[in-house]
RNA sequence: GCGGUAGUGGUGAAGUGGUUAACACACCGGAUUGUGGCUCCGGCACGCGUGGGUUCGACCCCCACCUACCGCCCCA
C-alpha cells in the first residue's frame, strides 16, 4: 500500500460516521435542553496559550505536544484540549463584559491531538465532546456541569457509570497540602517508584497516582487533601455533594485523584466506565472540574470557570462492546430500474423528481440489465422499485413493485412525476 | 519514549525454503432474449507491509524501517 494515513489517526467510514453524528446529535440535544451554546475555536493556538495553562511541567506539555513553527515563525500547537483555547477566545471576544450574561455557558466538538503512542482509544488526533461554564463561583454550578456529564452518557444509552469526585481546594488549601505531601513522602523517597520519585518534586500530587504497587502501598497512608481543606474550599465541596444527593446523582469520593492538567482547583470528577471495551476495567470517558483562575492566567478580570471534556473514541468503543447502534438505519424509498438507452433520460428525471418529492431515490449507473438492477434494489433495502421499459416509454406507464411483497402494478408515468405517495398508497390499498 | 506480539486478495484466513499461493465469505458475470432475496456454474492476489541481505532458489531464514494491537508512562 502506497500511502497511509499519520500514525495515530483513523478513517472514519461511512458505518462509523452514522454513530458519530448521531452521537453528536445527541449531544446537541441535551446543550439545549441545559443552555449550553456551541462555539468553533481554531484547532491550532500559539504554544504559549497551552503551556502556560497546563502547567509547564505537565506531560501534555513536556512531551505531547503538536507544535511546530510555522514559516512566519510562529510557534503553533495542534490543541491538546479543549478549555484553553475556548478560555482564550472568552478573553479574546470580551465576553465578560456586563452585556453577556453570567454564568457564560458554551460546548464545544472537534479534534483534539496529542503526539503520544497510539492504542485502542488513543489516537493522535483524537476528539473530545466539552462544555465550560464562566462567571459563577456557585457549587450548584459544578453539580450543574455534573449533571450535565452524565445527562449526555445516559442519552447516549450508558447507565452503568460510576461519578469520582474530589476536590483539589483553592490555592492556599493546595500549597498546605502540597508542603504536608512532601514531608510525609521525603521519608520514604527511597522506597518510591522511578517515576514517583521524580514527580515528588516537580509534582507531588502526582505520586497520589501511580499506578506502581508499592507506590500505593505508601501512599495509602499519605495524608489527604480533605484534612486540609480552608474553610472556603470545605465548604464549597460540602455543598457540591449536598447538591448531588438532592438530585440523587451517587458519587464515590476519591481522595487520591489528581488532574493531568494544572490549572485545576476545587472541584474534580470523572466519570467512568467498567464496559468490556476495556476489559471491564474501570476507565475514565469524561472528565472535568473547577478552573478558578484559568481567565486570568490568560489575560481576563478574575473569572471563575467549570467544566469537562468527553472522549467521543472512548464513548464510541464503549457503544460498540454494549451493542448500542443509536441510528436506526434508512431504507431506500424507490429504487429505478431502466432498461434500454431510451429510458436513462427518464430516469434521470423520474429520480430527480422522486426526491423533490421528498423522497429518496437511486437508480442504475452501470448499464446493468434488469436482473442485476433488481439484485442492487434489493442490496438497497429499496421498498419499491419502478421498472421504465421501451414499452413503459410507449404507453407512458411505468411498473411500480412493492419488494416486500413482490406485488406489481402498471402506474400512470405522470402520476409518478406529480405525485408519488399517491400511486404508492393506491398500490398499498390494493395489497389489502 | 520503553517492552511484547503481529503484518498474505475487498474480508476472515491456510500455507511450505524449490514448478500454477488452499478454503470460505464478499463482489462481478452466467443458467433462453426485461424483474431481486434460494440453488448451480464461472471469474477474482503478475502477489505474500517496505527496503536490504543470506541462498542455486524465499511468502516462509537474517537485519532495518513502517504500521497495527497489547502493556508501561500518561491520559479523554
Amino acid at each position: 500500500m502506497r500511502y497511509q494515513r499519520p500514525k495515530g489517526t483513523a478513517d472514519i467510514l461511512p458505518k462509523e460516521a452514522k454513530q458519530w453524528s448521531a452521537v453528536e446529535s445527541r449531544a446537541r440535544e441535551v446543550f439545549e435542553k441545559y443552555r449550553y451554546q456551541e462555539m468553533r475555536t481554531p484547532m491550532f493556538e500559539s504554544f504559549d496559550v497551552f503551556s502556560r495553562t497546563s502547567g509547564e511541567t505537565s506531560d501534555i506539555v513536556t512531551k505531547e505536544m503538536y507544535d511546530f513553527y510555522d514559516k512566519g515563525d510562529r510557534h503553533i500547537t495542534l490543541r491538546p484540549e479543549g478549555t484553553a483555547g475556548i478560555v482564550r477566545a472568552y478573553v479574546e471576544n470580551k465576553l465578560y463584559g456586563p452585556e453577556v450574561q453570567k454564568p457564560f455557558k458554551t460546548f464545544y466538538m472537534g479534534p483534539m491531538f496529542r503526539y503520544e503512542r497510539p492504542q485502542s482509544g488513543r489516537l493522535r488526533q483524537f476528539h473530545q465532546i466539552g462544555v465550560e461554564a464562566f462567571g459563577a463561583d456557585s457549587p450548584a454550578l459544578d453539580v450543574e456541569v455534573i449533571s450535565l456529564a452524565m445527562a449526555l452518557l445516559n442519552s447516549v444509552g450508558l447507565h452503568s457509570l460510576k461519578l469520582s469526585l474530589n476536590t483539589l481546594g483553592d490555592n492556599e488549601s493546595r500549597q498546605n497540602y502540597r508542603q504536608a505531601l512532601i514531608d510525609f513522602l521525603e521519608p520514604h523517597e527511597a522506597e518510591l517508584s522511578k517515576d514517583s520519585k521524580e514527580r515528588l518534586h516537580k509534582n507531588p500530587l502526582r505520586v497520589l497516582d501511580s499506578k506502581d504497587a508499592n507506590d500505593q502501598k505508601i501512599v495509602a497512608e499519605a495524608p489527604s487533601i480533605l484534612d486540609y481543606l480552608t474553610s472556603d474550599a470545605t465548604k464549597h465541596f460540602t455543598l457540591v455533594k449536598q447538591y448531588l444527593d438532592a438530585l440523587e446523582i451517587p458519587y464515590e469520593i476519591d481522595s487520591n485523584m489528581v488532574r493531568g492538567l494544572d490549572y485545576y482547583n476545587h472541584t474534580i470528577f470523572e466519570v467512568m466506565s467498567d464496559s468490556k471495551a476495556f476489559g471491564g476495567k474501570w476507565t475514565t470517558v469524561c472528565a472535568g472540574g473547577r478552573y478558578n483562575g484559568l481567565v486570568e492566567q490568560l489575560g481576563g478580570p478574575e473569572t471563575p470557570g467549570v467544566g469537562f471534556g468527553l472522549g467521543v473514541e472512548r464513548l464510541l468503543l464503549i457503544l460498540d462492546a454494549e451493542d448500542i447502534e443509536l441510528s436506526e438505519q434508512q431504507d431506500l424509498d424507490v429504487y429505478v430500474v431502466g432498461i434500454g438507452e431510451k429510458a436513462d433520460i427518464e430516469s434521470l428525471k423520474i429520480v430527480q423528481a422522486l426526491r423533490q418529492q421528498g423522497f429518496s431515490a437511486e437508480r442504475d449507473y452501470l448499464n446493468k440489465k434488469p436482473k442485476g438492477q433488481f439484485k442492487a434494489a434489493n442490496k438497497a433495502n429499496a421498498n419499491y422499485t419502478l421498472t421504465i421499459g421501451q414499452e413503459e416509454l410507449d404507453q407512458q406507464k411505468v411498473n411500480l413493485k412493492d419488494m416486500r411483497t413482490s406485488q406489481q402494478e402498471s402506474v400512470g408515468l405522470s402520476q409518478i412525476y406529480t405525485d408519488f405517495a399517491q400511486a404508492k398508497s393506491v398500490l398499498d390499498e390494493k395489497e389489502n
